[in-house]
RNA sequence: GUGGGUGUAGCUCAGUUGGUUAGAGUACCGGAUUGUGGUUCCGGGUGUCGUGGGUUCGAGUCCCAUCUCCCACCCCA
């Protein structure tokens, strides 16, 4: 028989258990945040109607979107969680209560080349909140306020949240004479970091920018003091002081969010590339790893869902990019390895042939709460404690005749080799007692 | 989509100017050990050398094609 050799796609991530393990705890650690600041979560179709996932159209969403027929569907998968989120909003608008503050964390399927950090199917944790008609410039401030608290539940430490706003950004440009052309200036400056001042002018100036006006506008982006040096062009441009006001605004709140200073800073040259915000916006890269580029962004937009309905709904949302976050926490070494990856509490390990006795006792553990599992198959002790071994069950509890006989078990700390004789209910106190302690997914200390 | 690399055991890799039966570590399986694992010792190679063609008496090694994966660009989480 010819045999197919097993693989999987590059660009997919695909974990033994033991990672799978810390994975699940990094996403346990997101849908708690989240809830806490009062998102429901929703979840819709990976695959889509084309037409809904591309309504938008052109670009590189067209580019990179997985699509395929079966049938007479013209069918695709979605690309990021927003657009299913617009057209979920559209469709039930009358049973929705507004502002709607909803959290979404599943896969996202995206056909360009994989790379380090880069996925083809990778997780996003997104959060909005949608207005109905208009929506506060304060719910601006807490997506900051959220990622931090996210970032730190996870246990990390080092990183900054970078703001900045389109309003000021497109300001400027017509101030300086190239608002005919803000999206191509949005994504040169966009690169200011990456290629640097010379190569971000030489592009304004093919874009037609003077350059003495160019030089102007990457002064203005790179100042220290970028709130003090906006306010000293007060009066210029009304889209500018509007601009510098929501900025204003934000920033004001979020020391009383608890943000503190040194995980935010606000930063000109953030422009995102995704033409749909309209006003705040934000990218968030780890301090040690900035190469691998922004593991959290998002931003205002003022009109979600104008390819489905009439009806005017603004936003603000951000989206965690889980499975780049998780990559890099793996790589790096830095997942905490007292996170407890283990199937289990408690193994039974049955000494003699009949079971009766074990599975008894590993009932008994359940209904306590203990998670246990039963080793039933006939193989050598040292087998059945190998087993634990490798998949780091922390106990074991040994039953053969004699614990039978008595009506007890032998509870073993794997970990330290000592062994107790206790009654069930005994041991489930004494495992309880010793596990369930919680732990950040990430070393403490580390990053 | 563009450019550059890579491919030998489950994993990490070695393999001389082309030369006999392709190797190491690790993992894995069995045993020492029929009521107690992690250590140690003994035994076991589990392989279409990515695939297909070519050159040659002879190819893991040289040539061509192809696939794959990786890295970078574009763009992005």
């Amino acid at each position: 028989m010819e045999r197919i050799k097993p693989r999987t796609l590059s660009g997919f991530m695909e974990l033994l258990p033991g990672p799978q393990a810390r994975m699940d705890a990094v996403l346990d650690v997101l849908r708690r945040t989240y809830a806490l600041y009062g998102f429901t979560s929703i979840d819709t179709p990976v695959i889509e109607p084309a037409e809904v996932l591309l309504a938008k159209g052109g670009g590189e969403t067209e580019k990179q979107i997985y699509r395929f027929t079966k049938g007479d569907s013209d069918l695709a998968l979605r690309f990021d969680l927003t657009v299913p989120l617009a057209k979920y909003v559209a469709m039930n608008y009358g049973q929705l209560a507004f502002p709607f503050r909803r959290y979404q964390i599943g896969k996202v399927y995206r056909g360009e080349r994989a790379q380090r950090g880069r996925f083809r199917e990778f997780y996003q944790a997104d959060i909005d909140v949608i207005g109905d008609g208009s929506l506060d410039v304060a719910n601006e401030a807490e997506m900051p306020a959220i990622i931090c608290q996210t970032l730190r539940n996870l246990g990390l430490e080092r990183f900054c949240i970078r703001m900045n706003n389109r309003k000021v950004l497109n300001g400027l440009f017509e101030y300086l004479g190239i608002g005919g052309q803000s999206a191509a200036v949005m994504t040169a400056v966009d690169k200011l970091e990456k290629i640097g001042p010379e190569k971000v002018k030489a592009i304004l100036e093919e874009l037609g920018m003077a350059p003495e006006k160019a030089e102007e506008l990457l002064e203005i982006l790179r100042s220290a003091e970028p709130i003090a040096t906006l306010e000293a062009l007060a009066g210029k441009c009304p889209a500018l002081d509007q601009g510098l006001a929501e900025l204003k605004a934000v920033t004001g709140l979020l020391p009383g969010l608890g943000v503190p200073e040194d995980k935010w800073r606000v930063d000109l040259t953030i422009a995102r590339g995704l033409d749909y915000y309209t006003g705040t916006v934000y990218e968030t890269v780890l301090t040690d790893y900035p190469e691998v580029g922004s593991v959290c962004s998002g931003g205002r937009y003022d009109d979600l869902a104008g390819y489905y309905t009439d009806k005017k709904l603004p936003g603000v949302g951000l989206s965690i990019g889980v499975t780049r976050l998780f990559y890099i926490l793996q790589e790096q070494g830095i997942l905490n390895d007292e996170l407890p990856t283990a199937p289990c509490d408690a193994l039974v390990i049955p000494l003699e042939e009949d079971l009766d006795y074990a599975v008894r006792c590993a009932a008994a553990l359940r209904a306590e709460g203990v998670r246990t599992q039963v080793y039933a198959e006939k193989k050598k002790t040292k087998a059945k404690f190998a087993y634990a071994d490798k998949l780091a069950i922390p106990y074991a509890v040994v039953v053969g005749e004699s614990e039978r006989a008595a009506g007890t078990v032998g509870l073993k700390d794997l970990r330290s080799g000592g062994q107790v004789t206790v009654s069930c209910g005994e041991a489930a106190a004494i495992l309880r007692e010793n596990l369930n302690k919680p732990v950040r997914p990430v070393k403490e200390k580390t990053i």
